[in-house]
This record gives C-alpha cells, structure tokens and sequence, in this order.
DNA sequence: ATTTTTTGTGTCTCACTGTGTCATCACGGA
DNA sequence: TCCGTGATGACACAGTGAGACACAAAAAAT
C-alpha cells in the first residue's frame, strides 16, 4: 500500500472537499471527484474504499502510532492518564500533519454519513487504547471503559482545538477535557 | 406513519435476522429480506431506510421516551447519576419489549457496518441526554461530557446484560458499570 | 542490456442500493 | 355509493462498489 503515488491520494482529498464545499455532499460523486483529481472512477476507489474515508486522508497511520504511544508512557502511570498523555502526542503529530484539516473537519461535522464514519474511526482508536492499556496490564473491563473515556475527552478536545483556531496547543485542549471529566465523575478514591 | 402495519416490521425483521444468520450480511439483499416477508422490495425501504435500519427494529420511540426521563429524575441529583437513572430505566423497558433482541445484537457486533449504526445511535441517544441535562439547568460542556460517559456505561452495561443471560437485571448492570467508571477515574472530590 | 515481476491505471461489466413516480387497492366515513 | 387517504406494487433510474482483463512504466533479477 505504501507506494501508492502521495500526490493522488491528497489530489483525490483536496478535489473532494472543494466539490463537497461548493455542491454538498450528496450532489457529488465519485466520478466528479476522480475527474477534478484526474484519475478515473475505478481508480478513486482504489485510493478510498468508498466515498466517505476521502474525509480522512492521512489518518491510516494514527492507530499503530497510538498504540506505540500508549506503550511508551511511563510505567506506573494510571490507566486514565497514560491513555490521555497518549492522544495528546499522538493528536499533536497527527494535527500538524495535515492538510485542510479545519475544512474537512467542518464538513464532516456537518454531514451525517461522514459523521458516522468518524465515530468508526474514534471506536477503532479506542480498540487501540483498550488493547494498549491490557497489555500495560491493565483489567479487561477497566482498560475498554478507561479507553472509550480518554477517546470522549480526544473527540472535545478536537472540537475545542478547532474552535480556538491555533491560539491553543492541543494537549491543554486535552487536559481542559480531563479537568471537566474528572469534576462531573463522583470520585470514590478520598485520600 | 402510525398506521402502517406494525406485524409487517416484526417478519421483516425476522427475516432479516434469519437470512443474515444463514448466509451472512453481505450475501443477503433487501429482495431477499423483502421476499422471506412477503413484500416487494419496494415496500422494504418505505419500512426502514436501507439495509441496516432493519437490525434496530422497535426503537424509534427510544429517544423522546429518554428525553422524558432524564427529565423526570428525582431534581437535585447530579448530572451523571441523572443519566444513568434514566438510562436504567429506559433501558428496561426497552429490553423488555424487544423480540430476538440477543441474535440481533449478536449480528450488530459482528458486522462492522451494523456495528456503525450502532455507534450513531448511541451519539443520539447522547443528544438526548446533554439537551435533557441542559434543560435541567447543567452547563453546556458538562452535560456533553457527562452524557457521552453515561452513553458508554449503557454500553458496556448492555454488554454485560447479553452475557449474562437474564441472570442480571439491567439496573444492576448499569451501576456495575457506574462503578468500574468511577473507580477509573481519579475524582478531584475530597469530601 | 534484456527479461521478468511488480504496481498503478484505464476500460468494461455487473449486481445491488436507494429513490422518484405513477397506478392500484383496501378501508372508513359522508 | 362515492370519495379520500394511505399502504402497496410496478417500473425506471442514477449512483456505488467490485471483479476481470489489458496495458504501460518502474524495479528487480539474470
């Protein structure tokens, strides 16, 4: 996979978000894509499994990085914090590696479908995280439950980041999610 | 759309769940589905929207009906505990007027695209809890927050529910997961 | 330097999805 | 009985995603 011409997949993605931007999503097709990327219909899906994963060029990396992140936190870190320091390098990297991220994000925001699959995207990452933490030696039950939380906190402090438009770095995005999180959970650890 | 026969929803949904079962997702098509049932294709996507709504047959009222109650928990209990109350209690309900609810959700773990609408489903029922938070006077942030933790407790609630067979009450089931959450996350609270 | 293999692309084809439109049919009320 | 409404069937159509095959260019092997 990794020779397929770079130039073409962000061609096919920037053709994308300027066809879904000026004719909406459903008014596009994969056709209409392929052409403005100059490649043809066939060849676009070879790029993307369909029309939907063109929203999230350069993201194939993002879970094996993830994983070696959690592994790298410092030993002896609890599960919830080696999880969130996790995202916050990885989000970091990722952010400043991308291309049009603002647009694409708005539009997936705003469209369902795209929607969809990026909460496929979240889930898969907190796999990642649930699968990371095990092999920490994490409990079964706790690691999946500590990974669907640390990726809620990565999802807001996304949309914060977004928002602030680079007036905020991203791991203080992540620890005013974790800051919110911690005061709406009830504690039972009273030291 | 009250008067639509609601004994045709159920043998479509029948079918499908049994078709799925027999030859796997990919090989059954909404003709297959419609033809097991008695009905023309047609009449297949007047009934659900496309090919995956027919997994999620009976919830349509879930989400006006969690709006309720969160609304109608006891006032003066916090956000979370709100969530979760309700989520219990509709959750009951919900299980208990399902039909196949085991094979179906069996199928919806196993394929990824069913597991995707899942995922959207959960993210409304979410919607419902932050505004129904809100309304109850909850900060902006918090609500959202608060309601996508009580959403992954549901989760895993539900989860657990499965594996145990009916020899757990979908309560208990919910503040399992209640516990293992607040055992995960470090509370800033000192009392 | 020539052959062989690999890799990306174009072309053609096909089953299936989801939707629009129109005709029909059942049923309940006036 | 006639009429209106809402479910259903019949038909048509754009679009999706994928298989099969050929072809050119680059890389590897000889």
């Amino acid at each position: 996979m990794g020779r397929w011409d770079v130039a073409t997949h962000w061609r096919l993605a920037n053709a994308a978000t300027e066809l879904f931007e000026e004719r909406g999503y459903d008014a596009v097709t994969a056709t209409h894509i392929a052409e403005r990327a100059g490649v043809t219909r066939r060849s676009y899906f070879r790029y993307y499994a369909d029309k939907r994963e063109v929203m999230f060029a350069g993201t194939g990396q993002t879970p094996p990085e993830l994983y070696q992140a959690v592994r790298a936190v410092c030993p002896g870190t609890p599960p919830l914090a080696t999880a969130l320091e996790a995202l916050a390098r990885v989000g970091s990297l990722l952010i400043a590696h991308q291309r049009n991220l603002a647009r694409r994000r708005a539009l997936i925001e705003a469209i369902p479908e795209l929607k969809e699959r990026d909460r496929t995207k979240l889930a898969e990452l907190a796999e990642v995280v649930c699968a990371a933490l095990t092999h920490r030696g994490a409990d079964e039950d706790t690691a999946r439950i500590v990974a669907q939380i640390a990726l809620v906190a990565y999802e807001n402090a996304l949309a914060r980041w977004l928002k602030a438009e680079g007036r905020e770095d991203f791991a203080s995005c992540i620890a005013a999610a974790a800051t919110t999180l911690q005061a709406a959970v009830p504690g039972t650890a009273h030291p």
